[in-house]
DNA sequence: TAGTAAACGATAATTCTTATCGTCTGTCAA
DNA sequence: TTGACAGACGATAAGAATTATCGTTTACTA
């Protein structure tokens, strides 16, 4: 099959980032893999292609995907710990493009069905809902 | 006031912890924050009750807070960059013992009510939901 | 008030991630 | 096709956040 390499090289084209092998070969084990995995577990993978890649490489095209909107990374916030000041039931706004954070109350939200088990068998002690978009800031500099 | 001292102290009881000097400016300069600070943003203010404070005792008695239910992290997976791999629509179930993350389908979720815009003016793009509870496999070992 | 476990401060070590830099390669126009 | 050059690569140093180590001090209990 070629068509993979086909869409990877349109996929790059529409992106303005030129297709280099090692880039390729990561987006084709990325595709690949199932659930979270972490840069290392990709490095890994990749390094059986291509023995020589860096792991440098391998975060600079994670990233370069994630900003172009190919892959996604699971957290919007993994960087630092951060302890929750607000004892109120409330959940998150998470702005896409300054990474702000900030509180909105539970019933500003449209409360979600709180089974108390899911399918799977998973039970449920609370939700924690981050809402993800622009926040008002943003929006103003964007519109200019 | 000592209110809040005896209810500093009371608390420590109720944990099995010792009620030190430190620990209790760290909780009494902690409770007077908002939002969602990081241990440097706390040992900044502590250091100006308590100038020989270490940045290590403010990690550990933050991780103390924590694991009583005294205060909350913000996020249950702050760690390292994780790339999704799900491309369906979905949320995830985080397991508050062993940190393990796994999908749910959106459509098996009970679906949230997708406002466009939240008071305040925050532009929704889309909502990531973590339910946060206990997987079966934790469930298993903790009814032993 | 003494004995002991726990907590503290200083700081080394670890982990994860990013920056730097010299070399190499993909792109594009001639 | 063939250069010129921006961008990508690998090696590795640097940086940021967090945890571990360890000798000293302190709080709790009897
Ligand atoms: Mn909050
Ligand atoms: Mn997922
Ligand atoms: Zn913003
Ligand atoms: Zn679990």
């Amino acid at each position: 099959m070629e068509s993979s390499a086909t869409n990877f090289r349109e996929l790059c084209q529409q992106h303005g980032i030129a297709v280099t092998h090692q880039r390729q070969v990561l987006f084709e084990i990325m595709q690949g893999m199932h659930g979270h995995p972490s840069p290392e577990e990709v490095y890994a993978r990749v390094k059986k292609k291509i023995p020589a890649i860096s792991l440098a490489t391998v975060y600079k095209n994670i990233h370069l995907f994630v900003e172009s909107g190919i892959f996604r990374e699971v957290s919007m916030h993994h960087g630092t710990l951060r302890v929750e000041m607000n004892s109120r039931p409330h959940h998150h706004m998470v702005c896409s493009m300054c990474k702000s954070i900030s509180d909105i109350d539970e019933a500003d939200l449209g409360l979600l069905p709180s089974h108390q088990k899911l399918p799977g068998g998973f039970l449920v002690e609370r939700y924690a809902v981050d809402v993800i978009g622009i926040c008002p800031d943003c929006q103003a500099k964007k519109s200019n």
